[in-house]
DNA sequence: CTAAGATTCAAACGATCGTTTGAATCCTGG
DNA sequence: CCAGGATTCAAACGATCGTTTGAATCTTAG
């Protein structure tokens, strides 16, 4: 039966080199921008290998999020579980919840050699991709986690009114969205070069005094804040 | 030659009506995704008016970033001149640089029959926009604004680091962006629906909260931060 | 009115897109 | 070893893309 173990490595080579190369690509040159020719090139595989092996371009799409995503939003909450099990009963700090937040998408970016930096950006992206399809696959891939976090954070602020709990969260994820999607647009707020490559630590302190700041902050004129029928 | 003083209102109806047309379709389906057909037959055009109109598909989209986006960061420059006359020699406070660099994109999402809403969600996709062209195009009808409110800021912070406030802004920018852009994405955080459209006002008041807050933090730990110039 | 430039029109261009096909080749269980 | 499913391959499919063309139509100055 196993005499042979090396069938395990040919078994779905063609099908990890598609991926890697439509991580890179769709980052590039974006999904509609990506002609199938191109990506099998790059592949280094036959043009068919795509349809044949996905189904279609718009499978492979989805298996490329797929790929990435389910483990990193089960890690992320693998580390929120890590987190309020130390806390014991107790809510953890809303600092200790960011950081454990920002944690998964951090760690990619400094796979730099590998393809975690491309996916990440390519992440960003998508959040704001025409396509509903798309929207609506990250939407679903992210839900559980963002539930497991919402509630976190509910019980980490238990004076923010939950409509305004929903809005930070929105602002916090849109600004870690946009820094890891958006990286050489830095340099068009200053002069600025991208300068050495990221600093994954030093944009974790960065980005958590930003988040926690202003995810704490006592809504303004919570009063009339809360009227709005 | 081309002296002649027409008649004003046909002269341009068709380049408008172009335009209209490309912002609402970039913004549902995206620039690679809206095809010339697909545009001049919303616009009620001839396939060729394009191209005769404006030379390209490129420079169409060229277009439809400049009508708005130059008028929209003078008002957004002539907003801090305002801010920095009323203040006498004194830095604004922060809050208010904030919501100066706010009310111009706020105040299109109030122009909701009109194409300014559409166009801002436009916006926040084209910031992590493939094309390196409209990046840099983006990049360049910001510039002068960006270095303003830079300046601005500085003056209002001057204990924040550069780099700091760089990233800062980096992330307002990012905050802001994303807010915007992915309006229909916030329900996917919550089981929130978006119900009601959009309150401006309400809007500023927590993204200017939220930011503040973030922009104000002392930064942690800065004697590592500052590290090396 | 007439001539000429500006604009619109239907039609077609060549290129490229995602996908499909059927034969050739590889791999593996028996 | 051989049979048969899995995979790869070159080639082609029909569709759609952005753009171009040249004649028809509109607009306006003289």
């Amino acid at each position: 039966m196993n005499l042979h173990l090396r069938t395990l490595k040919p078994q779905h080579e063609t099908r990890t080199r598609i991926l890697d190369a439509a991580e890179e690509l769709f980052m590039q040159h974006g999904f509609e921008g990506t002609s199938m020719r191109l990506l099998t090139s790059k592949a280094g595989v036959n043009l068919a290998a795509v349809n044949y092996h996905f189904g279609s371009k718009d499978a492979l799409i989805e298996a490329v999020f797929r790929r990435r995503l389910d483990p990193m939003n089960a890690e992320r909450i693998a580390e929120l579980d890590r987190l309020e099990k130390s806390a014991a009963g107790t809510a953890p700090a809303p600092e200790r919840i960011i950081r454990a937040f920002l944690r998964a998408s951090l760690a990619m970016i400094e796979d730099a050699k590998g393809g975690g930096r491309n996916f990440i950006r390519l992440l960003g992206r998508a959040y704001t991709e025409p396509s509903k399809p798309i929207r609506a696959l990250i939407g679903q891939l992210y839900g559980p986690a963002m539930e497991r976090y919402k509630s976190a954070f509910q019980r980490a602020l238990p004076e923010l009114a939950h409509e305004e709990l929903i809005w930070r969260m929105h602002f916090m994820f849109g600004t870690l969205a946009y820094t890891l999607a958006a990286t050489d647009t830095v340099q068009l707020i200053a002069g600025c070069k991208p300068e050495d490559r990221y600093d994954a630590k030093l944009l974790e302190e960065r980005l958590t005094a930003f988040l926690e700041a202003g995810l704490r902050v006592p809504a303004k004129a919570q009063s009339t804040v809360k009227k709005a029928a």
